[in-house]
DNA sequence: CTAATTTCTCAAGTTAACTTGAGATCAAGG
DNA sequence: CCTTGATCTCAAGTTAACTTGAGAAATTAG
């Protein structure tokens, strides 16, 4: 077998994804394998790279019909050209733009919470901005921004 | 019924979480009400904030068990004090501050990534750090830091 | 060539986090 | 008092993201 091709097995040694994952991958889109005589897979090497994007952007918390968006950006079957990368990343930064952004305002809400004590209900700033929630409806939006659909 | 409790519906009003969701929560541990002579929940509302607080954390994507954990070092039955946000407070930051970590280094990983294009499987550094994983073991590690176990 | 791996497909099970539905009770307005 | 509308409990269904298991064929090691 070419040098260049790797075994689902290998695929998962490399990227420490179970092939049983990289199997639901395909499933999902993410993931589109050659296929030799007897229907077994056959992966590039360039999609270690793309499981391993997957599993990275999974585990901060995209869903992985979010990361297929993105990923259906970069070609299959050859290596992605730097335009490729361009493309997608556009994308994928601003969503984790938006996450770091919600994350830092909630720490800083947190520290903001330790320095007032919320002795008072009255005096807590956060306590009476609609008791934790936005300005427009119910629900803890104003630490949020807008939810990501 | 004291304007200071809440009834089930009051607070799903007030943090735009489904009542359901709030028994949910119950069951998890994450809220403790009181219960009026006939059966039903009331609230404190200081548990506006506490599932407010739930949502938020759950939306950044901590898991509820590792809220509940956090949420268990609150009083129930009493407005918090200064140092019982002061406690609660120290363990999420360190997990906040991880996942921004985190976040920022994809960030930059993807940045890096446009600006070598990928063009080269010989040149790219990304490429060649054992295909995206880290020194240790398989698995995309070195942009995630160690595992949230 | 034989035995041990690996892989294949397909169906079903699992965990998290809820929602939905059924049947009954409780509370508030007219 | 009577009728909505809230609530209650409990069981079962739902979606995401996988894992596990069964039975069979293909590959690899010795």
């Amino acid at each position: 077998m070419p040098a260049h091709l790797l075994t689902i097995g290998d695929l998962s040694a490399r990227t420490g994804v179970a092939v049983s994952a990289i199997r639901f991958y395909e499933e999902r889109g993410l993931v589109t394998p050659h296929r030799t005589a007897a229907g077994h897979r056959r992966y590039l090497r360039s999609d270690i790279r793309r499981i391993s994007f997957v599993k990275i952007a999974q585990e901060l918390g995209f869903p992985l019909d979010r990361i297929a968006t993105q990923l259906a950006r970069l070609p299959q079957n050859r290596t992605p050209t730097r335009a490729d990368w361009t493309r997608i990343s556009r994308g994928f930064r601003e969503d984790i733009d938006e996450r770091i952004a919600g994350l830092t305002r909630l720490r800083d809400t947190l520290d903001g919470c330790i320095g007032c004590g919320c002795l008072s209900l009255k005096r807590c700033a956060l306590y009476n901005k609609r008791d934790w929630a936005g300005e427009d409806g119910p629900g803890p939006r104003f630490l949020m921004g807008e939810r990501r659909t």
